[in-house]
Parts: structure tokens; C-alpha cells; sequence
DNA sequence: CACAGGGAAATTTTT
DNA sequence: TTTCCCTGTG
């Protein structure tokens, strides 16, 4: 079959994406153009070509997006019954966990900040609880020094390659001379513990490629083609990462094989360090760098792109390029008013059930929202309408206290040093290894240097504890013993798996007993959960275990990996010797890697029949046929943390942009007036974003109830306020005397429907409507939200 | 040393 | 409203 036949069902673009193998490309592609599908193709194409699949890089940023390629260019490829030869050594794969494996592998010998390989990765939990320990060392209080947003400091620098030293060089008031104290504190903690933050999982990868040459060489040689998704969003270790393991390219050629695919109107995570120049920029980095547009859309009705496209013009600092479809026909988007929370979530429940009428099944309606917050009521709204929904959070389980400490004791048989896993779990449950004597030990530790695990297993050295305090400390090292065979992971005390191991954990280590007795006392239902949940950890290290066995994982390749000696043949694709299956440590290391590495978005799981709810962040890259947004409003979408800047405003309007252009079908946008926010109801104003789609391409429709409901209720609501509340958000520039004509029909909030009988511009500009109901009125524009309806 | 109860604080988005 | 931290009592 020649190249054009295989390639019938794309389109120019697209197939010119495909097909451009060799050098530096970058494809810009629109929402819902078909991008997953030019990079799994590309993927198929450059194997039939005959480009050995172990040399094929390409990185995502979320599990499932790794997972989904990684499913299509096998089908594409393997099919039914083919070889599964096209796809060995293929890796795909997120940042995160390829950084995770390389360090695993390299690390140690080149001395990377003396990692070693049974680190412990960190989570933000964990980040915190580090924090507050320096904190506490450094004698400074959290009311002055918030744990979280000391984190977010650190976590920044980090991530523009600031390594403590560097920040507290750059560092000039007093407080960020603290902070760099503090930086310096955190560092020191973990390289103790032998651990790392997910923000180090790049920043070291990005040094020992960057630093180590021989490394750079070995990787650089392996992938010979590299491909990246949503570079858009990528920070910059993430381009340090993707540029060193691209190189150069021959000496005088076009580049090396390196294909971005991302939209820089999607660009939602600069939060997080993402660089949107890194996109921009590419063709600078990248001289001979060819790009290709793909502008048409396969996944909207005309009426929703058309009105993603108006909402995204209003980002100023954006290159225009086209949208579009060829498809024709479809319904407006609508935006409906409601009165509060309760009543926007009932709204959208019917608007689903509708839908469930016209016989859309529950998998392709999902609502998204600015915050998790906003999930409890439509979670309460949809389960009385008895809809069944899940919710994209991946993170949950792992995140329950119950899990936490089963997973921490886990930690500490893989990684001893991991002081703070240890901290979480000497005395849980209570075996009499108390306050002061836990003091004492971590004084010990910290004037000998030492991981606190180490002075407890000679805790005979150690002065001035009770008799009691030192019998129950060697019962707790003893029992850690029994499982990890004092530390060899050999003999008859061993578990012989991984769901032994966390089965014998979870009952040995009393977690379950007591769970069990807190379950009998309390008589809840969310204590017996946990019981449950701790089952359930055991099975999913069985899943896990299962999986590990055969699944393709490349990465389980890399340290095996060696050019010279490569386990592939290419002629019989068979692997030189099969690699023993991985001890019992090994496969400890991976179980704990993959579960702190999951993320909201891997969750979302189409094939079970609810509707899905998840943030907009998380919503990224997903698509359904029915989708309600909900919480249009000022300071929640945009939300009030993006109120001071430009850029954080357009990156809002991202967002939003991102949440129309999921939409395949319909789209359901809701603006309540009232909302109730922790314990607090406020008045809210409609999103500026609504304003600015324009009554001509949505369908609105205030369901509020008129005034009625805010006259009654707003006088007490203002007597009821607090004091501490701030009032209505800012208020917004309202309309200007230039967009409302006199004649034209406009409609108030409050006032309802009218007509625009004149016009007085300059500083306050007003204007004197006479609406239906409530006759003349002279309003100023600047605070009257009025809102035109052209009819 | 363990736990209960009260009071104060906190809330964006995530690998 | 929920979560966390501290203090006092058994």
C-alpha cells in the first residue's frame, strides 16, 4: 500500500504532519484537530517505516493521555493477532515518570545530589509536613511563614532551575532571605530522607542530562525521534528535559527529530511554571524547525466553535488563527441565570436527565467547574435525581487517612531514610512510642546525621529513655525486620509478593485491628470504609502485580538498555534473554512510584455509564457529546486569584476556552446569582466571560426569578453578613455607551427586560431604560449590568 | 501518654 | 462548612 492510500482519511495537513519525520517540527494544533491522532499515526508511520519502536520517545503529561496513545499505536500497529514485536521498547510516557525512571537508573552513579535508587518520591502532603519541620528547626512561626505558600515558593524556583543556593543568591528583602533559609532547611531534610518532590523529578533530570555527558550521549543515541504533547504547557525544566534528550541533530542538517504538538490557547498550567514562550519560541530554538497549522475542528457543532473562537479573540496577547468546521448546523450554547448553588445544580440535573431522555447514555454528560469545591452540590443534586456520576479524582484514595498510613509504612520498608513517612506512622497505631521519646530520637538523629530510623535500630546507644520507650521502639524495628528481612529482602520472613506484603503490613502493623476497633466504637459508616479501603489497597497491589508481569512497560527496558548490546533483535525482534522477573524491592519501588504519581485526570474513565464531574483543568484533552459548565461567575471563573493581572485573566479565559471547546453536542454554561461559599452566602456577579460571548452567539435565559428573590433576600443577607466578608466582588467595567444604541433591547438582572430610550456619555455614563415591568429607570452603566438582546 | 473537646483558620487549578 | 491545632483532663 503506498504511503497516500494509508494516510486516505487525513486530511493535508494532517498527513503532512505524519509524514514529516526528519528534523525539528512543530504542529500547532486547534482544539479538537485531531492531534492525538496526528501523533499516534506519526508514531505507526515512522515504525512502518522502519524506525525500531525502542527508539521512539514520546511524553505526555497525564498517565491516561500516555495510556491512550500508547492503546491506539498499538492497535494501529498490532492490531488483532499481529506483532507486538512493532511495539517493543516503545516508550510513552509523562515527564514525570520518565524522569522518575532515569533518576532510578542514573542517578546514583553520577552523584546526583546523592540520590539513591530507592528514593522516595513525596507528594504535597508530605512537601507540607517538611516545611513545617524546618519551620519549626528554624524557629520561625506558620502564622508569618504559611507552609503553603513557602511550597509554592520553593516549588517555583525549582522549577525555573533555582536550586537553593541560586535563590538565596537572588534573594534581597528580608523575607525572601527567609524563605531561601527555609529553602536551604528543605533540601537538606530531604536529601536526608532520600526523597524528592515531584518539582525534583524534573529539575534533576534536567541537571543530570544537562551535567552528565556520557547520560545525555545514552539517550540522545536511544531516541532517535521525539515527540511531545501539549508543549503548550511545558515549564522549563520540562524544555531543558525535551531539548537535551532531542540534541542537536547532525552538525550542519535541519535539527534533531523533535515534533511538539500543542495550542497555545490552551496553555492553562503557567501556575505551575508552564512557559507559553516555549511554544512561541520554538521556531528560535529551532531554526529550520518546519510548522504546520491544523485549524479544523472534527469535534464541535459550528455554534459552540463559533463561540469558543468570540471568547478567545478577546485574549490580546495571542496570535490569531483560524477555527473552524466544516460541518454545519447544531444548537447555541445556553446560559442560564439561576438563583444559587442548589438551584444551578437542580438545572443541571434536569438538563442531564433531558438529555438521558433523548436517549444520550449518562458517559457523555460531564459537568466541569473552576474549584472542587463546587462538586459537593451538583454531586448532592445528581444523586437525588438518582443519576450516577464519578468524579475525575484519582488522587482521592491515596489521599485517605487510612491509605496514607499504609502507604507510608510501605515508604519506610522501600526507603528507611523517609523520615517523614516514619514520623506519620511510629505511633499509629498507638503502641506507646510517645511525644518526648519521639523528641529524643529525632534529636539523636539530627546530631548524628542520621536517618531517625537508624538510631531507633540501636536505640540501646541512645540515653535517657524509659524502659518501656525502648521495648516498644525495638518491637517496632523488629516487626519492620520481619518484612523486609532486616534489610535484604531475603529469608523465610519475607513476603514472597507485593499483596503479601501489603496485606501483612496492613494486619500486621495493627492498622487494621485498629480501624476494626474504631468501627465498633464510633458504629460510622465512613469507619467501616476504611476497612474497605484498605482491602482495596491490597488488591490494587495485586492488580498491580499482575500488570507489572506483562505489561510493555519501556521503562522496565532502560536499565538494561545498552546500544552496544541491545536486548532487541531487529531482524527477529526477540528479546536476547528475558529479564528474571523483578524481586520483590524492585517491584516495591514501582508500585509506590506509579501510586504517587497519579493524577485527577487519569480517572476519567468514559466506559462506565455516569456522568463525569472534574475541574476544567482536569478536563483537558477529554471530550464529551453533553457538557454543563457551572459557576460563570466573577471570582470563580475568572477566578478572583487572576484578578490583579492581565496575563492571569487571559489565562482564565483559557480555561474557559478549553471548557466550550469539549463540548461536541451541547453546552450548558450556569451563572448562579447567589452562591454559598464556606458557610457564607454571597452575591455574585455573572462572569465577564458571559458578557463578552455576546447575546448573538449563545442562548440565554434567566431563570433567577427576577427581583423578587434578591429584594427579599438581599436586605437580610447584608444584615446577616459578617463583618470579616468582603462585599460583592470589584465591580467590572459594565457596558459602554458605544455598544448599546438607543433602541436597542437590553437586559438588567434585577430589572428584567427593556429598551434603551437615550444615552449620556462621558465619565459616568448612563443611560434611561424603560423596562417591562418596572417602567423608567436612569442607570450608570458602569454599574448597571446590562447585558443586550439583540431580537 | 492518649484522647477529647473547643477554638481558630482556611479554601485554585496538579504532576 | 470542614479541617487543623492546641490545651486540658483522665
Amino acid at each position: 500500500m503506498r504511503v497516500t492510500d494509508i494516510h486516505a482519511d487525513l486530511t493535508d495537513p494532517q498527513r503532512e504532519a505524519v509524514t514529516h519525520t526528519e528534523g525539528p517540527l512543530l504542529v500547532l494544533a486547534a482544539a479538537g484537530s485531531g492531534k492525538t491522532r496526528v501523533i499516534t499515526r506519526r508514531i505507526a508511520h515512522l515504525v512502518g517505516m522502519g524506525v525500531p519502536p525502542w527508539s521512539i520517545c514520546a511524553l505526555t503529561f497525564t498517565n491516561k493521555a500516555a495510556g491512550e496513545m500508547r492503546e491506539r499505536v498499538e492497535s494501529i500497529l498490532v492490531g488483532d493477532g499481529g506483532d507486538e514485536r512493532r511495539v517493543r521498547g516503545l516508550t510513552v510516557m509523562t515527564f514525570h515518570a520518565l524522569s522518575a525512571r532515569l533518576l532510578r537508573r542514573f542517578a546514583e552513579v553520577s552523584g546526583i545530589a546523592g540520590l539513591k535508587p530507592d528514593y522516595t518520591i513525596y507528594d504535597s502532603a508530605d512537601q507540607t509536613a517538611t516545611v513545617k519541620r524546618v519551620l519549626k528547626s528554624l524557629d520561625l512561626s506558620t502564622k508569618n511563614w504559611p507552609p503553603g505558600s513557602v511550597k509554592a515558593s520553593i516549588s517555583k524556583a525549582k522549577n525555573d532551575l533555582m536550586d537553593a543556593d541560586a535563590f538565596a543568591a537572588h534573594a534581597m528583602d528580608f523575607a525572601t532571605k527567609q524563605v531561601a533559609r527555609i529553602y536551604a532547611g528543605y533540601e537538606q531534610s530531604l536529601r536526608r530522607a532520600n526523597a524528592i518532590d515531584f518539582d525534583d523529578l524534573l529539575l534533576m533530570t534536567a541537571k543530570l542530562l544537562r551535567d552528565n555527558a556520557e547520560v545525555r550521549r545514552h539517550c540522545q543515541e536511544r531516541w532517535q525521534y521525539l515527540m511531545i504533547d501539549e508543549y503548550q504547557d511545558t515549564n522549563h525544566a520540562q524544555f531543558l528535559i525535551a531539548s537535551l534528550l532531542a540534541g542537536e541533530g547532525e552538525p550542519g542538517g535541519v535539527g534533531p527529530n523533535i515534533c511538539v504538538v500543542g495550542d497555545p490557547d490552551q496553555a492553562i498550567y503557567s501556575w505551575r511554571g508552564a512557559d507559553i514562550s516555549n511554544i512561541l519560541e520554538f521556531e528560535d530554538r529551532y531554526p529550520k524547525a518546519k510548522v504546520i497549522a491544523l485549524g479544523e475542528n472534527f469535534r464541535s457543532t459550528e455554534p459552540i466553535l463559533h463561540a469558543a473562537d468570540i471568547l478567545i479573540k478577546k485574549n490580546t496577547s495571542r496570535k490569531d488563527k483560524p477555527l473552524f468546521t466544516k460541518r454545519p448546523g447544531g444548537r447555541k450554547p445556553e446560559v442560564v441565570l439561576c438563583r444559587d448553588e442548589r438551584h444551578e445544580a437542580e438545572l443541571v440535573a434536569d438538563w442531564f436527565q433531558k438529555h438521558a431522555e433523548d436517549g444520550i447514555p449518562w458517559r457523555d454528560m460531564a459537568v466541569f467547574y473552576r474549584t472542587n469545591a463546587l462538586s459537593r452540590v451538583i454531586e448532592d443534586a445528581l444523586r437525588s435525581n438518582t443519576i450516577p456520576y464519578t468524579i475525575a479524582r484519582g488522587t482521592a484514595f491515596y489521599e485517605r487517612e487510612e491509605v496514607k498510613h499504609a502507604l507510608a509504612y510501605l515508604r519506610v520498608v522501600a526507603n528507611q531514610a523517609d523520615d517523614v513517612s516514619l514520623g506519620r506512622i511510629i505511633n499509629m497505631p498507638t503502641r506507646g512510642i510517645g511525644k518526648t521519646t519521639l523528641i529524643r530520637v529525632a534529636d539523636e538523629a539530627a546530631s548524628r546525621r542520621c536517618p531517625v530510623y537508624e538510631v531507633m535500630c540501636n536505640i540501646n546507644d541512645v540515653g535517657g529513655l524509659s524502659a518501656r520507650a525502648i521495648s516498644a521502639i525495638q518491637k517496632f524495628t523488629a516487626m519492620m525486620s520481619q518484612w523486609t528481612g532486616a534489610g535484604t529482602f531475603l529469608g523465610a520472613s519475607v513476603p514472597t509478593s507485593l499483596h503479601e506484603l501489603v496485606e501483612r503490613v496492613v494486619r500486621e502493623s495493627g492498622l487494621e485491628r485498629h480501624f476494626d476497633a474504631r468501627a465498633a466504637t464510633s458504629g460510622l459508616a465512613s469507619d467501616a470504609e476504611r476497612l474497605d479501603n484498605l482491602a482495596e489497597l491490597v488488591s490494587s497491589a495485586k492488580d498491580f502485580e499482575d500488570e507489572f508481569d506483562v505489561t510493555a512497560d519501556p521503562a522496565a527496558d532502560l536499565p538494561d538498555f545498552d546500544l552496544d548490546d541491545s536486548p532487541f533483535d531487529i531482524e527477529d525482534g526477540t528479546s536476547a534473554d528475558e529479564p528474571p522477573p523483578p524481586p520483590l524491592l524492585a517491584m516495591l519501588r514501582a508500585y509506590l512510584e506509579s501510586v504517587a504519581l497519579v493524577a485527577d485526570a487519569d480517572t476519567v474513565d468514559p466506559d462506565n455509564g455516569a456522568v463525569t464531574l472534574m475541574t476544567l483543568h482536569a478536563a483537558k484533552g477529554l471530550e464529551f457529546p453533553a457538557v454543563a459548565m457551572i459557576g460563570l461567575e466573577q471570582g470563580m471563573l475568572p477566578h478572583s486569584r487572576a484578578a490583579d493581572s492581565q496575563a492571569d485573566l487571559e489565562e482564565e479565559r483559557r480555561l474557559a476556552f478549553v471548557g466550550i471547546t469539549r463540548a461536541m453536542r451541547d453546552l450548558v454554561m450556569t451563572s448562579a446569582r447567589y452562591r454559598t461559599i464556606r458557610g457564607i452566602t454571597e452575591r455574585m456577579i455573572p462572569s465577564q466571560f458571559i458578557d463578552e460571548l455576546g447575546s448573538g452567539a449563545i442562548s440565554f435565559s434567566d431563570q433567577a426569578g427576577g427581583d423578587d428573590y434578591g429584594r427579599d433576600n438581599w436586605d437580610e443577607r447584608q444584615t446577616n453578613r459578617s463583618t470579616t466578608t468582603t462585599p460583592v466582588s470589584r465591580v467590572r467595567p459594565g457596558s459602554t455607551a458605544a455598544s448599546l444604541p438607543v433602541g436597542c433591547t437590553v437586559r438588567h438582572p434585577q430589572f428584567g427586560v427593556g429598551t434603551v430610550l437615550s444615552i449620556q456619555s462621558g465619565v459616568n455614563a448612563r443611560a434611561q431604560v424603560k423596562f417591562k415591568q418596572v417602567g423608567i429607570k436612569t442607570l450608570i452603566l458602569e454599574y448597571a449590568r446590562l447585558t443586550r438582546v439583540d431580537e
